[in-house]
DNA sequence: TCTGGGGTCCTAGGACCC
DNA sequence: TCTGGGGTCCTAGGACCC
């Protein structure tokens, strides 16, 4: 048996290429929320010099003098995208792991290379999409395979007992998975620089160093499976709605519409998932790079009486919570809400104490989620989240969501 | 001028109990 | 005046992932 890990090369960006082929001539990057940071890059984008994570203000001039496509990340494609490279993996083995958006491993007996070739290529005929695929024996090696097959010819590589020290040899302990920039430094200063280093480590100086993580890195370096494929997701603990906004926010009234709308979203979020929750926190902060003035960043947690998944309830109490934080003469860049204590939603967990006034506005966010499930996002709205919205994220180069809306289909000729 | 969003897990240390 | 030891639970902060 072998773990497979199928990986899409340059998720975000491939997904927009497969709807509009004239991206495919030229570099690309995907942008995150607020058109911010540089979240995905085409291979010539990353050629170029635009490093992971950037905040497209600094790569500018690259950007400008090179023809490089920006686009607004769209979600609503991706996440439907990604349904469909997840459900063609399944037609291959029922043993999928959705790690990511565009990640998952796959347990596959017999011929693996053989497999992965011919998934490989099923998959770029159905979804349009290329993706790498690593095997190996834990999923750890399974990573490092697929870091080899996004260069490789055909885009599959084998990490095997025969190739492996030389592989571990010539790859930097920073790029293994789960060793990240503190574990690197950390690694680097005890003089372990390769990955190979790493997986000839002490099991118990490894735990030392970076705990129980580091332990099972070293083991699965080594070839012993110690991270199972999960082939059901574990059940969410917690569930966060937060954004930056396009402008600054000042006023105490377009704050509450801010954490109004996120409270909104979050508890939608809630009723589909089936779940209630006993925990809510709101945080709001200005600008953490501004420094002529100071920052001031907060947060406040309520405990919840008994689970709910009611909007009206939950608006209750974010606003309240908002209302306690906010400090006049600030300025106003980020707010988020945040449900913890996740439990199923059952009847009893929800309504047992409830009145008859509590079940009427049940009654009110079932209503609302129905209707907006069939007539679109936001044909029925709270009026919490107010109505202008000059806060509201940038997003001004968003594809079409070619895929989830009639209105935005490609059209022909 | 311009710097994302959404998650999980682990540990140390304090509170509390017997 | 002397002043234990062991256990659990909770939380904040830090690390990681995509």
């Amino acid at each position: 048996m072998a773990i497979l890990l199928a990986d899409c090369n340059n998720f975000y960006v491939s997904c927009e290429r497969v709807f509009d082929p004239k991206l495919r001539k030229r570099p690309v990057v995907v942008l995150s929320n607020n058109d911010g940071c540089v979240v995905a890059r085409s291979n010539s984008a990353k050629k170029l010099g635009i490093t992971m994570g950037i905040p497209l203000f600094k790569v500018r001039d690259i950007v400008d003098a090179n023809n490089i496509a920006t686009l607004s990340s769209n979600y609503a494609l991706y996440g439907d995208m990604s349904a469909r490279v997840m459900g063609a993996l399944r037609e291959f083995t029922p043993e999928v792991e959705e790690y990511s958006i565009d990640e998952a491993f796959l347990s596959i007996d017999g011929d693996a290379d053989r497999a992965a070739r011919e998934i490989r290529l099923k998959l770029y005929k159905w979804t349009g999409l290329p993706v790498s695929i690593g095997i190996a024996q834990t999923k750890a090696l399974a990573k490092v395979a697929n870091h080899l097959a996004k260069k490789a010819d055909g885009g599959v590589y084998a990490v095997t007992g025969g190739n492996v020290e030389v592989i571990l040899d010539s790859l930097p302990v920073g790029e293994v998975w789960g060793v990240g920039r503190q574990y690197e430094k950390a690694l680097r200063s005890r003089g372990i620089e390769s990955a190979l280093q790493l997986r000839n480590m002490e099991v118990g100086r490894a735990r030392r160093l970076l705990t129980v993580a580091g332990a099972r890195i070293v083991e699965e370096l080594r070839g012993t499976s110690c991270m199972p494929i999960e082939l059901a997701p574990p059940a969410r603990k917690s569930m966060v709605c937060s954004r930056t906004f396009g402008r600054t926010v000042e006023t105490l009234r377009e704050l509450r519409e801010a954490v109004g709308t996120f409270t909104i979203s979050a508890a939608e979020k809630l009723r589909r998932h089936g779940l209630a929750t006993s925990a809510v926190s709101v945080w709001i902060s200005t600008n953490p790079f501004t420094l002529d003035e100071p920052h001031y960043s907060n947060s406040a947690t309520a405990e919840v009486a008994f689970p709910t998944d009611s909007t009206h309830e939950l608006l209750g109490l974010t606003l309240a919570a908002c209302e306690s934080l906010y400090r006049a003469e600030r300025k106003y860049k980020k707010a988020g809400v945040m449900f913890a204590g996740l439990v199923p939603a059952s009847p009893i967990t929800i309504r047992m104490f409830d009145d008859e006034r509590g079940q009427r506005l049940q009654r009110v966010s079932e209503a609302v989620d129905k209707i907006n499930r069939k007539h679109g996002r936001d044909t029925i709205r709270f009026a919490a989240s107010g109505l202008k919205c000059g806060w509201q994220t940038r997003a001004d180069r968003r594809s079409r969501r070619y895929t989830t809306n009639w209105g935005e289909l490609v059209t022909v000729g």
